[in-house]
DNA sequence: AAAAACCGATACTGTACAGTATAGTATTGA
DNA sequence: TCAATACTATACTGTACAGTATCGGTTTTT
């Protein structure tokens, strides 16, 4: 109906073959409004007419990108997994001293940990890894895992700093990561309590630094 | 057909007439399919004649003790909740050293918290506490809030103790189990790994405690 | 411009399932 | 023993929904 967009700048965009794009812009349509509809309703409670509505689809185009509602399911957690491997531009933290670089490992997990969108694939992919026993590895691979080795790595690599004197480097970045998202994240999953805001993450990142390095 | 309880002994067992206690016993044995069917199953996943079979039941009797499916879910997660309640002997605690206080706590902790009912419990919580939102609040108190508290307790009482100089007390506990339950819990629950034997337990409880009392 | 692929709308099929109705049987209480 | 109540078995109703078929319109390619 409107914005149906022009010669002039539709040229400019066409590099590897219109039917190509359009059809990455379906997809995208169609896992975004699956992805409304999964997070909201679950699994269970989703269905596909639901689904091609919210994604301003007909069912026809749905199943023509996806076999079945498992398929889809599926390629909407892969691809929400992979949003989040891609983020994290993984700033070069090794030089840091630990103060900071723990902060800055805190604060970069609660941002993605908190976030509504993190919560409800959280929920989600636990409610379901029974059905699809394939999503808990590649949940955990795209993100629990992939902090834990970051900061591992960050903690070998810094062994010999007299704050840090921790054995085995992957159970202590396991450890911080535990203490900096706490019981918070629990009730957050619950709806127990409203997103944090600034202040309540940082006081909360403080503690867990604090908490960590801590010799008394 | 069996066992048709003869007057003799009869007589003992039924101070509040049959009738009641009969009623009690199908309404445990319809929580006891209901339990199963629902945890392997979910909600949606679930149906009502398959509650019946297993809880050996016809359906019109299922439904003559709740009125609904989501009815029969509410009460099944409220009395598994009551029942993690129920149990808990709680042994006085506050006369303890830290150490063996800590540990004690620990290891009633990870008992509860690893056990497969309770994952199973913990994940359908969360996967419907988006359509059943008072079950969030219900799990909450049932389980981490009592702990949380206990503990809480213990710290405030022992605060003077120099191996323990906590301030929030509350929060303090909620760190302590925080390091207890360790990433182990997130990856039990996305079925990533075996339950852990008593050793890989103590071990992690011992791990715990060392880190959270820690001075240097 | 014509052919070919794509898409939307809608109607349809089959099935699974929540909840009800009925009719007969066992159990309980007096 | 008799009446009331609880239970079983089974069949049924209505509905929601996954997946398919069809047709007519649109976009893309050549």
């Amino acid at each position: 109906m409107n914005g149906k967009s022009q010669s002039s700048a539709a040229v400019l965009d066409a590099p590897v073959g219109r039917r190509e794009r359009n059809a990455e812009r379906k997809r995208d349509a169609i896992l975004g409004g699956a992805r409304d509809v999964f997070m909201t309703h679950g699994f269970g409670g989703a269905s596909m007419d639901a689904i091609a509505e919210a994604a301003g689809v007909s069912k026809m185009t749905l199943y023509r990108y996806f076999d079945s509602k498992e398929a889809l399911f599926e390629g909407l957690i892969g691809a929400m997994c992979e949003r989040v491997l891609e983020r994290d531009p993984e700033a070069p933290l090794d030089n840091l001293p630990p103060q900071q670089a723990l902060s800055r490992f805190a604060r970069q997990l609660l941002r993605t940990v908190y976030a509504p969108e993190t919560l409800a694939l959280h929920r989600i992919v636990l409610a379901e890894v029974t059905r699809f026993p394939e999503l808990g590895i590649l949940f955990y691979r795209s993100g629990p895992e992939r902090n834990i080795e970051a900061l591992a790595d960050y903690l070998a690599a810094n062994a010999g700093h007299p704050a840090l004197d921790v054995g085995d480097p992957r159970k202590a970045a396991e450890e911080f990561f535990e203490l900096a998202r706490g019981y918070t994240h629990l009730r957050l999953l619950l709806g127990l309590e409203p997103p944090p805001g600034e202040a309540a993450v940082a006081a909360q990142v403080d503690r867990a630094v604090a908490r960590f390095l801590r010799k008394g």
